[in-house]
DNA sequence: CTCAATTGAATTGTGCGCAATATAAATTAT
DNA sequence: ATAATTTATATTGCGCACAATTCAATTGAG
């Protein structure tokens, strides 16, 4: 109520919450989306999904793996990993064979080409860093940020 | 090549910047995966998925407003939109109607029930603040810099 | 050693996200 | 007024994400 008896709704710290622009969740989801946009050009021409150049990108690093292993790097289950992996495969940048020491596990391989990939992909870093318009200074720090909220949601998770 | 003329991989800046911990990306990937597991549970209660809940966010706000308007301050297109509100109509949180002054718009509007839900997500925001394990100046100013880099981002698909 | 429990991957089903296309309504140009 | 263009939404197809289930291989308890 205000002064004069007309009703008038309270603005809570509640109702704060619930708007779009205070949400740190909804600025974290359309960012993802905004740098798979800006990415979508970049990768096309590697013939590659975002999702998929992750995958290379921890491959590059580390091949020779267990989906599941690959799966914990990039937080993701093998719903998601197999079929993207087939894909993969059938583009024949990686190889997928079952480990003869535990019959259970797939390890993935890059092919050569898989590997050749990666000097194609060394111009993308600085396209995304020019869209970003920012130095790589504040992208490192903000990255730290974020990695940092990240674990702790994930920690959140597992209590 | 080392002082013994042995051939030594030479760590570039590009080599550095194809580094999946070093690609804020994907820190914002990942992120938005792990909001996503944490609201799962408690956008259970309310029978909504994560996108499903940014709209009602949206309208909450202001409702009786074209697909078109949503999809801006949502940074969504009507391929997603459309099939996304007919499940939302469907459970009769919201009502999509035709403009009788131009055919071509669908508006959006929620019914007494998907006004109604607002009440029982309020509790919402204050659980993902515990999971964050943050402070909501923290919370904010971050956000402040992730919507900054997304419109960067977004500015620089517009050239 | 045997059987139950666990583990790693694959499968199924649902819901985004988005490019490409289609369609119908409104606007503009001629 | 008619044709060409633009605009708003819908549809189709593909590729994630992820929960839930299945299945085979491995491990562990008794």
């Amino acid at each position: 109520m205000d002064s004069m008896g007309i009703m008038v709704r309270k603005q809570t710290a509640a109702d704060q919450a619930l708007r779009l622009d205070n949400q740190i969740c909804f600025a974290v989801y359309s960012t993802a989306h905004a740098f798979n946009r800006v990415y979508k050009p970049l990768l096309d021409r590697l013939g590659l999904t975002y999702p998929q150049y992750l995958v290379m990108l921890a491959l590059w690093e580390r091949d020779d793996v267990a989906v599941k292993d690959l799966g914990e790097r990039l937080f993701l289950d093998s719903g998601t990993l197999t079929p993207l992996l087939k894909r993969l495969e059938a583009a024949e940048l990686i190889k997928r064979t079952r480990s003869t020491e535990d019959e259970r596990v797939v390890l993935i391989a890059l092919t050569a080409q898989g590997h050749a990939l990666r000097e194609k992909a060394k111009a993308v870093p600085q396209s995304i860093l020019a869209a970003s318009d920012c130095s790589v200074g504040e992208l490192l720090a903000m990255k730290d940020e974020i990695v940092a909220l990240r674990d702790r949601l994930n920690a959140a998770l597992g209590e």
